[in-house]
DNA sequence: TTACCTCGAGCTCA
DNA sequence: CTCGAGGTAA
């Protein structure tokens, strides 16, 4: 046989057996008579360099290792799901969508677990594998094409027929727990550090910058979705769709179902609860979704989630601990926080030794005494919490909680507004905590963006009283920063230069950095573009300040008591004497104001704009994007494809229109900055 | 909130 | 080798 062929032949038989072993998880060869085809093609592939190609199974092994993940805008954004955490949740869900559907009776519904990994998208164009990406944020993500492709439960190329020349399948990658604890005796064997759990070594493996590390990793991939298709017609329900990826070559989860209406749902649910242990990976509940694609389709996204789908989730697990005691933390507004300080213990995956208490009511409701046996669960996967006390492990004598009256850093009083639940320090920048609190805030990326000033410097810069306040940052030099831990002579040099960078921002950075409390990043950029200058936003009075969209009394009132304040006039000052500038920002003049507080909605893809780009140029005009159609939107940008949110546009009568109209639009009011 | 990866640089010991 | 900072993910 020739070469050509015989490579061809043997990629095509190793891959058959790639998916028989990890898709379909029946083998047909053992593990040698798989190396030793294996070894063919690799001899082969070395032999005739040309025969190489990325989608070969020999390309697993990874590549070499990248200097850094770029960023990737997902096509749809990758959103999350809501949660049920009992069955009334789940009942409300069935309700609210058989009401948008008008459908009495029982909906079908496909239902699958929750797996607990990390959501990846996989972008296929003419059946190749062309980029991987993680979620991100849901709207960008990072390319980690050179490690999924490590996976080889994922296709390199597509099998079957009839697959969109374009197609993002959606999934999770994860560890099996067999695969988990191999992988931690080898860790342990080679003298490295166990992982705590498969999805945080998952995520470890994903994120290695050297695919060949990924490569020794056994990860595993599931598909549960798309979030694109071009080119094609899709079957008319997901769990056909499931059906179909799992043609094409993925792995879908065999615990899939299609089940009717409530009962149907809730029968899954016990179900699954009953197997969880016996599965072979971790999940941490269910997922159901409606099955009926175009149904799908009506009822659309409600804020960040599609209203046809919901995950529910399976209890958290609970641990019991002892409450060492509870400390106070000093925030940057001076709210005082008590913290539970626990004996460390291992729930849900992670070392709890914190949780969070919010505040001194939440520590009466509970009744929490230091001594105290408490439950503690992880709730909504990430913030742990504290659920109750064991009453009858109340050591004698234990004494309840009381906030302290004077602040535990600087000893100022502490005072409690009425209305409001938190109490705070009154002592303001003389508290040693709120200046640091401060100082981290203005350093802060968002803020002024000084690289390498981080806590523990700022820590000793502010308890060795070289630094007071943001103005001080602007005045340091080599020598106040020679006694320092951990500050020798290169590090001392890029903080200072990273401080001189920082001297060149926006005024939206500025008023942002400035930490005036309420005054969150979006309102910055609010009142730097209302304003345009600094001194018109200080010498704002409340009507002014009510004038500037979305800025209400509470807002209002905080801006003019920070900006009636001496001391923070006299820092600003200081801060612009030692060369901190900004391009002020022109009011938008008034053609512009055309666009000024006009609610657009981005639909389908645009044929030039990204979704990121036409954002910004909407924002620069003054416009908002909001993801939701309703009476208040004024324009429906749509484009190709374009959804739900175009039929409940014309509905509801708004107005839509498409790119270039949308440029037309924005035109007449460029963007100022 | 915790766990993980990665980087640059400081510290430590030969 | 260890630390601090900065990033990501759930």
């Amino acid at each position: 046989m020739p070469t050509r062929e015989r490579a061809l032949a043997l990629r095509a038989e190793i891959e058959e057996h790639n998916h028989r072993y990890y898709v379909l998880d029946a083998p047909l060869l053992s593990d040698a008579e798989y190396d030793c085809l294996f070894r063919e093609l690799q001899a082969l592939e070395a032999a005739h360099p040309e025969l190489v190609s990325a989608d070969s199974p020999t390309q697993r092994v990874g590549a070499a290792p990248l200097p850094e993940f770029a960023a990737v805008v997902h096509a749809t954004p990758m959103l999350s799901l809501n949660n049920a955490f009992d069955d009334a949740e789940v009942t409300a869900f069935d309700r609210r969508v058989g009401e948008g559907l008008a459908i009495h009776g029982d909906l079908d519904y496909s239902a699958e677990p929750k797996f607990d990994g990390l959501a990846v998208s996989l972008t296929y164009q003419n059946g190749i594998l062309l980029r991987g990406a993680t979620r991100g944020d849901g709207a960008t993500g990072e390319d980690v094409t050179a490690n999924l492709r490590t996976l080889r439960s994922i296709p390199l190329h597509l099998q079957g027929s009839g697959w969109p020349t374009l197609l993002e399948v959606r999934g999770e990658v994860l560890l099996w727990r067999s695969d988990f604890e191999r992988l931690n005796s080898q860790q342990r064997e080679k003298g490295e550090k166990a992982f705590v759990n498969p999805r945080n070594a998952a995520a470890g493996s994903l994120r290695q910058l050297d695919p060949r590390i990924t490569a020794t990793r056994p990860l595993r991939f599931f598909a549960y979705g798309i979030g694109l298709a071009a080119g094609t017609s899709l079957p008319a329900t997901h769990s056909a769709l499931l059906d179909r990826l799992a043609e094409w070559g993925f792995p879908v989860a065999p615990e899939r179902r299609r089940v009717k209406g409530l009962a149907g749902l809730l029968g899954y649910y016990a179900h699954i609860g009953g197997q969880r242990a016996l599965l072979p990976y971790d999940i941490d509940g269910v997922v159901y979704k409606l099955d009926d694609l175009a149904a799908q389709e009506h009822l659309g996204f409600a804020s960040r989630a599609p209203r046809f789908a919901i995950a529910h989730k399976f209890p958290a697990e609970e641990a019991l601990t002892e409450l060492l005691g509870i400390s106070i933390q000093v925030g940057r507004t001076g709210a005082l926080t008590p913290v539970a300080r626990l004996v460390p213990v291992f729930v849900g995956g992670v070392t709890v030794s914190n949780a969070t208490l919010h505040n001194e009511e939440e520590v009466r409701r509970k009744d929490l005494r230091i001594g105290d046996t408490v439950v503690v669960r992880r709730a909504g996967d990430v913030i742990p919490e504290i659920v109750r006390v064991q009453w009858e492990k109340r050591p004698t004598g234990a004494p309840e909680f009381n906030m302290p009256t004077s602040c535990p850093v600087c000893a100022s009083k502490v005072v409690r507004n009425t209305d409001e639940a938190v109490a705070r320090c009154s002592g303001g920048i003389y508290c040693p905590a709120q200046r640091k609190q401060a100082l981290l805030h203005f350093a802060s990326r968002r803020a002024m963006d000084i690289e390498g000033l981080g806590e523990k410097l700022v820590e000793q810069l502010v308890d060795s009283d070289i630094v007071r306040t943001p103005a001080d940052l602007y005045r340091l030099g080599l020598l106040a920063l020679a006694n320092l831990e951990r500050m020798a002579d290169k590090s001392a040099s890029n903080l200072l230069s990273a401080i001189e960078q920082s001297k060149q921002t926006t005024l939206a950075r500025f008023i942002y950095a400035l930490g005036i409390r309420n005054v969150g990043e979006t309102t910055a950029r609010d009142l730097a573009r209302h304003f345009g200058n600094l001194d018109r936003l200080l010498a704002a009075d409340e009507a002014d300040l009510l004038r500037v969209p979305d800025v209400g009394p509470i807002v209002a009132r905080s801006i003019r008591q920070f900006s009636g304040e001496p001391h923070n006039l006299e820092v600003i000052e200081q801060l612009r004497a030692a060369g901190v500038v900004w391009r002020d920002v022109e009011v938008l003049a008034s053609t512009a104001s055309n666009n000024t507080g006009k609610v657009f909605v981005l639909t389908g893809a645009l044929p030039t704009l990204t979704r990121e780009a036409a954002t910004q140029m909407i924002e620069a005009a003054g416009g908002k994007v909001s993801s939701s159609v309703s009476k208040k939107t004024d324009f429906v940008v749509a484009g190709a494809e374009a959804g739900s949110k175009l039929e409940k546009a014309r509905s509801l009568g708004v107005t839509v229109i498409d790119e270039a109209q949308l440029l037309g639009l924005l035109s007449v009011a460029q963007p100022v900055q």
